[in-house]
DNA sequence: CGTCTTTGACCAGCGC
DNA sequence: GCGCTGGTCAAAGACG
């Protein structure tokens, strides 16, 4: 109504709006349409002496009043200032505020001595006339101390609109504020609430591919990586992943677009898990980073429609950081794509292919022999150490994202530094399996924090001290993590002096030919002491070719079974193998890498060869204890020893409280049964039970070559991963192991089981 | 001739 | 923005 007026009258008064003395013009404006309430006079003029700073609150709340009350003077200020100008000599009526009360339909005037009350308008106005005639020594006096609106400028409608509106703008801006704050603490909430769901969801899939793809598992399994919706949804615009993925990638060069073209069609799978990964998480781009994420297209990001849109809109925005950190975890998953990737656990499971375990072992062998096939796919001179490092990536099966980087150590180019990143989506024989168990445990380990908390215990633990050995100088018994490496990287030492540290031999030896080691073969293991350390041992077991990898820090390890000879389809879950005394000293400071893995895999590529040594040593392979007494014995011997036993429990109680992953291990544990399922599941010639090991939190219970935890818990987990890769190194059915198996270090003051290779006199 | 290794180039991330 | 570095690619060469 008054709106147009209003603004114009506040540009008029904006430079005059200094003045603390504001006026107050109540205008009786003669409406031409109006009902004629104001016939004679056509406005009142009420001239406002008001102190901005003592203006009450009930003075503003007057002012700012009910509509009703508000268009009522909204009558009054239907004038502007050029009305006002232009306006008649009619007379005005100028009163205080204290003179003119007006209460909703009454008229107060105010004036000193009278206490006239109108209801009308009308009659105000004659009323204000008569004042105007009568006490003109008030009003002077009134002007006196507020100077009539014209001289200053601003009239009083105007100072009052100008008022009305700063107060308004005022609890607009109170409003705003607060309601600033009230979506503040949403997308606070929200983006928490996000974060909770993504790591929920990280979880869940974590688990569902674990439980479906682990690396040791039958084609069957694997295929069942793939649910039924999964895969339905991953078909659905598959196409729009090609198109999206091939978009947003970065021009390639003519050759390389070829090869993106060529192997477009092996990209459906991985593009299918690109899509699911969209749709479930819902990854967006960093920002600003337009060709660091190929997945997202401009348009990926739809701009919200709705509220609830607006809120994800905002949440998503909230965590484009972290978002972008697990694309570039993706994106480094998917940089292979070059072959199809099925969908596996290693699409979804982002840490588990950050994360990396490097292993330090002394070979003159270009690399070691860790079961897999890997081809060389480049090699770099890195800084600070004048050794190339050698890239390999797995072969085994097209599309593996593992990868290895062998680089020998500056300081000591007798080790060998490998380290693995990934997870095989294929099976993987015994011999593979073992090592790729054994740095998926050492990977939980790391995540899960438990070998850090291990290590500050290891860290003065004499035993571990003692572990550095000879070598200590380069080497350390401890797992080291790499805090500043861009992937945390745990770092196990396989290049200790042996003979400080304990090993628990399981050992199968036996003159039996394989055919009938599984019911003749004889367990022993004893027990005995090495520099205040037990080592128990089998007896009279020669070491044949043992090129284990000894993870002095926590990790257990059975080495390269595959190198034995194989045996015959006997059955037998565990392997026998001779053990030569006198390789002792040569298994640590020089570990065969090379193997005869290729028999088994004849066509690995990057293995090494069968030397005389292994072929001396498969002929050695016999078995003369079984089994079962060998648990029984490593049983007894556990159990009957009892510092033996409280190191055990330490160190298993210890990795029980690690439970800093709480995930993890239902993981690890779901690995190990599906490893023991399906690497072993004809090993049913297993003895009926190993050994229990009891934490003070848990129990591990190793039975015929599965590892049960018993409850699952991070560090048990990785524990249970850990016995089972030893287990199966016995277990190896076509593979034999040499026997090496269990490599116990007892510390009471750390959680590591520490691999040994147990020299026999 | 096929397979594998070598090696220079390329790319992306990161720090200054 | 630039340079360094790590990682990867792919052509070319070596090898069996």
């Amino acid at each position: 109504m008054g709106t147009s007026n209003a603004e114009s009258g506040d540009k008029e008064a904006a430079g005059r709006f200094d003045t603390m003395i504001m006026a107050a013009v109540v205008e009786e404006k003669h409406l031409k349409k109006s009902s004629g309430r104001v016939d004679m006079v056509s406005r009142i003029d009420l001239s406002v002496k008001l102190d901005e700073d003592s203006l009450g609150e009930d003075e503003e709340m007057e002012i700012s009043e009910p509509e009703e009350d508000s268009r009522t003077r909204s009558d009054h200020h239907m004038t502007n200032m050029k009305d006002e100008e232009v306006s008649s000599p009619q007379p005005k009526l100028q009163l205080g505020p204290q003179q003119y009360h007006e209460n909703r339909h009454a008229f107060k005037c105010e004036v000193r001595g009278c206490v006239s009350v109108f209801r009308d308008r009308t009659q105000l106005v004659n009323h204000s006339l008569v004042h105007r005639g009568t006490s003109g020594s008030e009003r002077s006096t009134l002007e006196d101390e507020s100077p009539p609106a014209s001289t200053a400028g601003l009239t009083a409608s105007e100072a009052n609109q100008l008022k009305n509106e700063l107060l308004v703008s005022r609890a607009e801006i109170t409003r705003l504020v607060a309601e600033n704050e009230r979506f503040r603490s949403m997308l606070t909430h929200l983006t928490s609430e996000y974060r909770n769901l993504q790591m929920h969801m990280v979880t869940s899939m974590q688990r569902h591919s674990d439980t479906v793809n682990y690396p040791v598992q039958s084609p069957t399994a694997q295929s069942a990586s793939v649910t039924p919706a999964s895969y339905e949804a991953s078909l659905k615009g598959s196409s729009d992943r090609d198109s999206k993925h091939h978009r947003g990638s970065p021009p390639k060069s003519p050759a390389r677009e070829q090869t993106s073209k060529q192997s477009s069609g092996t990209h459906l799978q991985y593009d299918r898990v690109q899509k699911i990964e969209d749709i479930s998480v819902g990854t967006t781009s960093r920002p600003g980073s337009g060709t660091s994420s190929p997945t997202r297209s401009p348009t990926a990001r739809s701009h919200p429609t709705s509220p609830s849109q607006e809120a994800d809109h905002l949440q998503e925005r909230a965590s484009d950081q972290s978002e972008w950190q697990a694309n570039k975890i993706q994106k480094a998953t998917h940089t292979d794509v070059h072959t199809a990737l099925p969908i596996s656990q290693i699409e979804a499971d982002p840490i588990v292919r950050k994360a990396r375990v490097s292993v330090r072992a002394r070979s003159d062998a270009p690399t070691i022999n860790d079961g897999c096939q890997w081809r060389k796919y480049g090699q770099k001179m890195a800084k600070g150490n004048p050794c190339p490092r050698a890239y390999y990536r797995c072969t085994v099966a097209p599309g593996c994202p593992v990868r290895k980087q062998v680089q020998r150590c500056a300081d000591d180019i007798s080790i060998l530094v490998t380290t693995y990143e990934g997870t095989h989506n294929h099976p993987l024989a015994p011999a593979a399996a073992v090592m790729a168990s054994t740095t998926s445990a050492a990977a939980c380990m790391l995540l899960s924090g438990s070998t850090t908390s291990d290590m500050n215990h290891m860290t003065t633990a004499p035993q571990f001290i003692q572990l550095a050995g000879p070598q200590g100088q380069n080497t350390t018994a401890l797992p080291i993590i790499s805090a500043s490496a861009p992937f945390p990287t745990i770092t196990l030492d396989l290049t200790s002096n042996p003979t400080t540290q304990l090993s628990l031999r399981l050992n199968n030896s036996s003159g039996a030919t394989p055919s009938n080691f599984q019911g003749e073969a004889i367990g022993g293991v004893t027990v005995a002491q090495s520099g205040g350390q037990q080592v128990m041992m089998a007896p009279q077991q020669p070491v044949t070719r043992s090129n284990p990898i000894f993870f002095n820090n926590g990790m257990t390890y059975a080495p390269m079974v595959a190198n034995c000879a194989p045996l015959s389809n006997s059955g037998s879950a565990f392997a026998s193998e001779g053990a030569s005394s006198d390789h002792q000293a040569m298994q640590y400071h020089h570990p065969v890498v090379n193997s005869a893995a290729g028999r088994t895999y004849g066509e690995n590529r990057q293995q090494g060869t069968h030397t005389p040594a292994n072929s001396l040593a498969s002929n050695h392979c016999s078995a003369t204890q079984s089994l079962a007494e060998s648990v029984t014995a490593a049983t007894a011997a556990i159990t009957s020893d009892p510092s033996f036993t409280a190191a055990l429990a330490a160190a298993i109680t210890s990795i029980i409280s690690s439970q800093n992953c709480q995930n993890t291990p239902n993981k690890l544990a779901q690995m190990t049964s599906n490893q023991t399922k399906e690497g072993y599941q004809q090993s049913t010639s297993s003895t009926p039970s190993a050994f229990t090991a009891v934490g003070a939190s848990g129990s591990l219970r190793v039975e015929g070559g599965r590892v049960s935890p018993s409850r699952v818990v991070p560090g048990e987990a990785a524990l249970s991963s850990i016995l089972t890769s030893a287990l199966m190194s016995l277990n190896a059915k076509d593979q034999p192991s040499n026997g090496m198996v269990q490599f116990v270090k007892p510390s009471a003051s750390h959680s590591s089981l520490v691999v040994a290779d147990t020299v026999h006199p």
